[in-house]
DNA sequence: CTGAAAGCGCTTACAG
DNA sequence: CTGAAAGCGCTTACAG
């Protein structure tokens, strides 16, 4: 453990020749004769010799590393998306380098879109200022992005997809139909909210001022947003309710049965994300599912396609959403 | 973007000044004059100068990254861990790498050991085998281990955390208990299988041999063992189970209650880890709740006492659990 | 096919 | 307090 490691001039010497040649026999073997690097390779052997990254990485003026901005990593919603990014990098001989952006100072986030950090930059906080990721590093924006940030995003149509909830709730037969929304600081939020408001419109309908609830994705906002509800006139308060995240929804129903409120029967839920498990609270959430390793993967990729010189189209990769129809939803019975 | 990035040499230029100079008034202004110093930032800002991290860590010997291992990066179990090494890890000046060693192949693991790509190991994987990890850098094991790997460990006990699970059961009226295990390859599994012989001899029970389930952590497998259950005659079969995880838990309710049986009053179910939603299912899920965030802290912070210097004695850091009594399991009412 | 030498961008004993 | 020089451990034109 404590002997010393050896380096490329220490093969060179046992194997009789130059640390150029060791060089090229270990990462070009074509460009060095048959015998010279079989030496050269019985010299690794024998000192154990490992490539010192770091050095290479310097004289390439590169490093080899990934950095993802997340927003939040307790969050489990990232799980996945961070599972995709890595299923590609890995592969690629990349590593993965993940910052909470909640917890990192502006000084430390300053540092991440350093190109002696990182080759590239996967943003996944639509909530960061642009100009910490400008022009510094290949950057690709997924699932949130930030207004300003001309950067390749890899995203689902959030609109479209509020549009599909909305769609079902109307379908259903739901007339007085509600929102719970996330931050307002979200482009998420924004969005859905918009396609909240589209599609209502679209089908003759409207989102009542008093049916707009305020939340921050989290459970304890649904929670929040489900006593607001209740304290509305039982005949005047909407009777399907579309919460901008899963989260949400889990808080919702939960605090509504508390209050010996049914669900579906008598409020319908839908939800937006279908993470793990939402499968399997009761009743089973009907919601929109995001490809959430798919976005992963496509925003690796795009980066590494970057990376590899390609001159970017700054064009979004939309990728396809779901509407999961499970059992918080049903028929209006007014 | 194209125009070159200023070196120190470019700053030393124009502060009039050597690049010793400069580097010791950016990284040890005391050493400098005030005057020296003031030209050296003022060049700084001039030039937009911002220091190459790569050429300092390669002359320094050192990168400034922690690699954590992490198996199956999407299970939403290892996010607040995750999450717990960031938040310490980051206000250290450290980098976060992150690889999945269910995605990278065994080359790659064997890379992530080494010197020159992290001075330190966080390993979160109890699978792995010890010769990867052994004698290359600092480690400790957060929450597995690696039986015959001499490192610092930071866990709970799991086998007095499987007992407490027991003793519920036990104090709840039953007699016929039954388990659902982990994958057999996982200490956690044996630990807490072991955890259960033990407390139900303790209390005057044993484990059946048909009230041994066999599972794999997994949500599919919960299913799979609420069939074998079902299966059995009804008068004989266990009428509480300690599952080893959350997700089992919450895959053997929900395929019990798909047949028709109500939970708890004809079983009861104790899950463990208290992850997130599942105080949310239906009925909530009394459960053995493990403090992944603190666990995710500490494993840091014995790293970080490691690299710093010291010692480290390799005892193991025991944190504790919680039985959290919801609703799911309840009194024999046999 | 191979070697001597310069260089990636810093830091730090060593002198002064 | 400051500078010249060596060096962290590689790679790669340039010659031969």
């Amino acid at each position: 453990m404590s002997r010393e490691r050896p380096r490329i001039g220490d093969v060179a010497r046992i194997a009789g020749v130059s640390t150029a040649t060791v060089s090229r026999a270990l990462s070009n073997p074509a460009l060095v004769s048959a015998e010279t690097r079989a030496a050269v390779m019985d010299a690794v052997e024998a000192t154990g010799y490992r490539l010192n990254q770091a050095a290479r990485n310097l004289r390439h003026r590169r490093t080899g590393a990934i950095v993802a901005l997340v927003p939040n990593l307790a969050n489990p919603f990232f799980s996945q998306i961070l599972s995709g990014i890595a299923s590609v990098l890995g592969p690629a001989g990349y590593n993965l380098l993940i910052v909470d952006t909640w917890t990192a100072g502006a000084d430390r986030l300053r540092d991440c879109a350093e190109p002696s950090l990182a080759d590239g930059l996967i943003v996944l906080d639509g909530t960061l200022p642009a100009e910490i990721v400008t022009g510094r590093l290949p950057v690709v924006e997924a699932c949130e992005w930030i207004n300003g940030l001309a950067a390749p995003r890899v995203k689902i149509d959030n609109r479209a997809a509020a549009g599909l909830a909305i769609d079902h709730l109307v379908d259903l037969g739901h007339r007085r139909i509600g929102h719970v929304a996330g931050p307002p600081e979200s482009v998420l939020s924004v969005a859905r909210l918009a396609g909240v408001r589209d599609r209502l419109a679209m089908r003759g309908l409207s989102l009542a001022e008093d049916a707009l609830y305020a939340g921050d994705f989290s459970l304890d906002s649904g929670r929040r947003a489900a006593l607001s509800w209740i304290a509305q006139p039982a005949d005047l308060r909407p009777t399907g309710l579309f919460l901008a995240s899963d989260a949400m929804a889990c808080g919702f129903m939960a605090e509504v049965q508390r209050h010996g409120i049914r669900v579906p029967e008598q409020v319908s839920i839908i939800g937006f994300d279908d993470i793990e498990l939402v499968s399997h609270v009761s009743p089973p959430l009907t919601t929109i599912r995001q490809p959430r390793t798919a976005l992963g993967r496509m925003a690796a990729e795009r980066l590494l396609h970057q990376l590899g010189g390609a001159e970017e189209a700054e064009s979004d990769t939309i990728l396809p959403v779901e509407l999961v129809i499970r059992s918080s939803a049903t028929v209006f019975a007014g």
